[in-house]
DNA sequence: TCACCAACTGAGACTCAGTCTCATTTAGTA
DNA sequence: TACTAAATGAGACTGAGTCTCAGTTGGTGA
């Protein structure tokens, strides 16, 4: 399912088309919003940027259309930790985790089969009906590292 | 690490008192509190849990001690996914992860040796200094399944 | 034992994300 | 084209969490 932005403008229009969902011209502007965004959106980013386009569509349309976006498999929730709900565009149907910097919030992203492979392994042992997951890893990224380590040299 | 009650109540009072932290008849109220809510609980059950007993320490005051006491270790931040910051007490120092019941909001909790060991190969890969990490498999409880597959055949 | 002061406290105003209501508008259909 | 269920916007509301500030107090040094 890898395709550049056209195809999955029109794609995600086409699914919308076929839920029981109505298109209407604010349902449309907020689907071409979420696309520019590129990685992680906040629905309060969504909010503002929609504020800032020509197009619109008020908080509460913004607010109601994620759920369904979620639903219909368009959006994935993110757990981003330390902040409100985060969404992403499930384009890759290929589940990945995330590494996330507790200093300059930056999200690595990663694929793991041997988590994923264990996952599947505990909700087996638990009888635990496996429906989505989320690993969230935080800490420090190499360049934050860096600097630290910087500051702590020349401060001594 | 494995102790009852009032030794976990000792040990953490002495946490604190070792700690830059003063020692006052709220902060003892409010780590008493936490120590008999069993499992997971949000800084809003706490102040509602407080409220309810004679001891007195006010909303800003239980919020302000939360981060102090995640920072000493006495407290680990749980993300529970469809709701606001949950903590629970680290009395276990080995980490686990979560199975969380969509439907009843229930949580298993589990220790996984595989997850822990791939976790720390791909901050490796990655040169991320690991700090920690959260891993939540949402889905359906063996009780839930059953009650609705009752449910589907009832119905049907 | 006392005096001092930095740390702590409570009350309540504030912020911000998210939800709800309700009168009005509109997409899709028959 | 007319109808109606679904969708919309405005804005009030809710609830979690933060901030401010004047008053209080724990712990230390004299």
């Amino acid at each position: 399912m890898t395709m550049n932005r056209e195809e999955l403008e029109a794609e995600v229009m086409d699914l919308l088309q076929h839920s029981e969902l109505r298109m209407t011209p604010q349902r449309r502007a907020i689907v071409r919003q979420i696309l520019t965004i590129p990685g992680h959106f906040g629905a309060d980013d969504l909010v503002t940027a929609i504020d800032q386009t020509q197009e619109e569509a008020s908080r509460a349309t913004i607010y109601r259309l994620i759920p369904a976006l979620v639903e219909l498999g368009i959006l994935r929730e993110v757990e981003h930790g330390y902040d409100h709900s985060h969404y992403e565009v499930v384009s890759d149907p290929a589940h990945h985790e995330h590494l996330i910097c507790q200093r300059c919030g930056k999200v690595i992203e990663f694929v793991c089969p041997a988590i994923e492979g264990a996952i599947i392994g505990v909700c087996r042992e638990h009888n635990f009906h496996h429906h989505q997951h989320g690993l969230e890893i935080t800490g420090l990224c190499r360049e934050c590292q860096k600097e630290i380590d910087s500051q702590h040299l020349s401060a001594s």
